[in-house]
DNA sequence: CTGTTAGCGCATTCAA
DNA sequence: TTGAATGCGCTAACAG
């Protein structure tokens, strides 16, 4: 083993086997035309010198780099870190290691980390855009040098496939299992209405209550700062109060139940409640939450497989395959619980 | 801009420029001795080309990778993922970015995984041992070629420094608080009892009981697959049925909430609860769940800075300063809410 | 089977 | 202020 300071090269191994360069290069790489006996010899120099690879070397020479660029929001965000965890699996798997940056959900800092990811040369990109219409990324990700897939999120223009979840559906049929529960009054709840997959889910929610000729109730004035229990109450107070609350997103979710604990208004019976996005408890709390859940991990890992598949179809070869493929769209489950009106629990429907 | 297929060189640029690859290059990295004419033809040309330093090139030349390497048990655990996103922040303030790979807690998938990440050259190494008395990855640590910090447990004989947390104190005073609540079969409920923290969390337990002249009740045996409730159900019917309960990390402490719920046993009156670590609806759930509160993004930028702290403080010079520095520890805090017997909610403990 | 050699893209000498 | 030359560690192509 080294002691120390800086890293032995295969020149240093080679000399140590007594062999020449190219033929521990050979050695370490599989062993093609190598004897057992060199072989050996090299193995053990390896060993005692504590002998490992240098990526960038191996990079510079054109070789993959063997790693997979991560853009997304957050990391610490429960659905992105299953994404990318499910990710960093197919990664590994193919070798891998998944090199990260977070935007935060800022189209300014989003461009400036692609780059800055750039600069590490991955083999591919995964990313989740910020906004699913910023021209500069798709441009950026149409001249990229390497393959990339979006998922959660398309990027039009962009020409690259992406995976995502079918939010609009999702939102929709959620709404109609709502209305079919008799509530006339649905108030659709959430913050970050700029956002790709909460604008879908708007859409839905519009969508359902228009085909059941009920008037659309939105609220989207939520955010960190306000006191959700105010809003709630103002709501409850007028004239016309809504008989169900479906909310976009689970942090408003959890919000919303937290407020309605404090306002003392019991679920579902004075205010129905389902919400987008399955979250830890949800089947916990008293009465337990309707929810659409997302298959999360199957989104990071779809994306990761589609861009090895890439990677793999033209392996050597610089230019890869361009495909303008359609998004991938996975289904969304209606999970029924009780906060929606259902008697029997663990009640599922498919979207 | 670039078509596609690969990235334009330095080289390129300076022919486009009209000027030698030195000289762009020295325009490239700030432009000492660069005359403004030619600044302005060689930025001109990088933005024509869309130029892009490649990073594997300058590493291999001796520079920074701008990469730290993360070994973690899991990147979806909301606990590391936080960890996770703080050191990420340091690192980005450092131009740097998070290179990635899980170890799932494998004590023989982490030195595997351990090398794997320094192929790719990490300018520093951020761990979360899986075993602190894992003689063989502290040797690894030991003859590292770059700096290591390990971050939630320490690793013991590798002499790098590591930030953590309190466990023992924090479990101690919080059986303590129990006790004070008049409770005298306190059980202690968890999972993973192989694992660092678990340990000293039990130790802090078990020190407790002891100084109370309370006998210690500890049940290791929950696991993913047991049925809680009929755990809990078996302890709550023996003779000396349990008066509290003391789960040593959250995903243990929303099972026993859950498991309660179903039993139809109510908190705290019949059993009181406190918990390791905090979790999302700790505050909504009825009753509102006491718990320890883990000072957790902290652990994680204090890890990175520790790191670039050393990073820095040798620049340039391959030989870093390996300080055999104690552990940092950071202090947690109590959270006391309804579930303990605590009748004003908000009132908190530091530890 | 094996040793030698030529770059990969860049920063850093050293001359000019 | 500049351009040309060198070498970082490695692999692939070639000659033995």
């Amino acid at each position: 083993m080294r002691k120390g300071s800086s890293h032995p090269t295969l020149l240093e191994v080679a000399r140590l086997a007594g062999v020449g360069v190219g033929t521990a290069s050979r050695a370490v790489n599989g062993g093609t035309n190598v004897s057992a006996s060199t072989m050996r010899k090299v193995k053990s120099a390896i060993q005692q010198l504590g002998y490992m690879p240098n990526h960038a070397a191996r990079v510079l020479k054109g070789g993959r780099a063997k790693t997979v660029g991560l853009l997304v929001p957050s990391i610490s965000d429960y659905f992105f870190a299953s994404c990318a965890e499910a990710a960093g699996r197919i990664a590994k798997a193919h070798d891998s290691l998944l090199i990260v940056a977070v935007t935060m959900n800022l189209s300014g800092a989003e461009i400036s980390s692609l780059d800055v990811l750039m600069r590490h040369r991955p083999d591919g990109l995964l990313i989740v855009p910020s906004d699913p219409d910023n021209k500069e990324l798709a441009r950026c990700v149409r001249n990229s040098a390497v393959p990339v897939v979006t998922f959660d999120r398309p990027l039009f223009g962009s020409g690259c496939s992406s995976v995502i979840t079918d939010n609009f559906e999702a939102a929709r049929n959620a709404t109609l299992h709502l209305i079919e529960h008799g509530y006339k009054r649905i108030l659709c709840f959430s913050s970050e209405p700029d956002l790709y997959t909460i604008r879908e889910r708007l859409r839905g929610y519009c969508q359902a209550m228009e085909e059941a000729g009920l008037p659309s109730l939105i609220d989207t004035s939520l955010d960190d700062t306000t006191l959700v229990s105010r809003l709630l109450a103002g709501h409850l107070k007028g004239r016309r109060p809504p008989d169900a609350v479906f909310t976009l997103k689970n942090s408003s979710t959890s919000a919303v139940v937290q407020a309605l604990h404090q306002l003392r208004v019991s679920i579902p019976s004075r205010l129905a409640l389902l919400g987008f996005d399955d979250f830890e408890l949800a089947a916990t709390l008293h009465p337990s939450i309707s929810v659409v859940q997302q298959p999360i991990e199957d989104l990071g890992r779809k994306a990761a497989e589609l861009l090895f598949e890439q990677l793999e179809s033209h392996h050597g070869i610089k230019g890869f395959r361009k495909m303008k493929r359609e998004p991938v769209v996975l289904a969304n489950r209606l999970v029924l619980r009780r906060s929606c009106g259902c008697k029997e629990e663990l009640a599922r429907k498919d979207l």
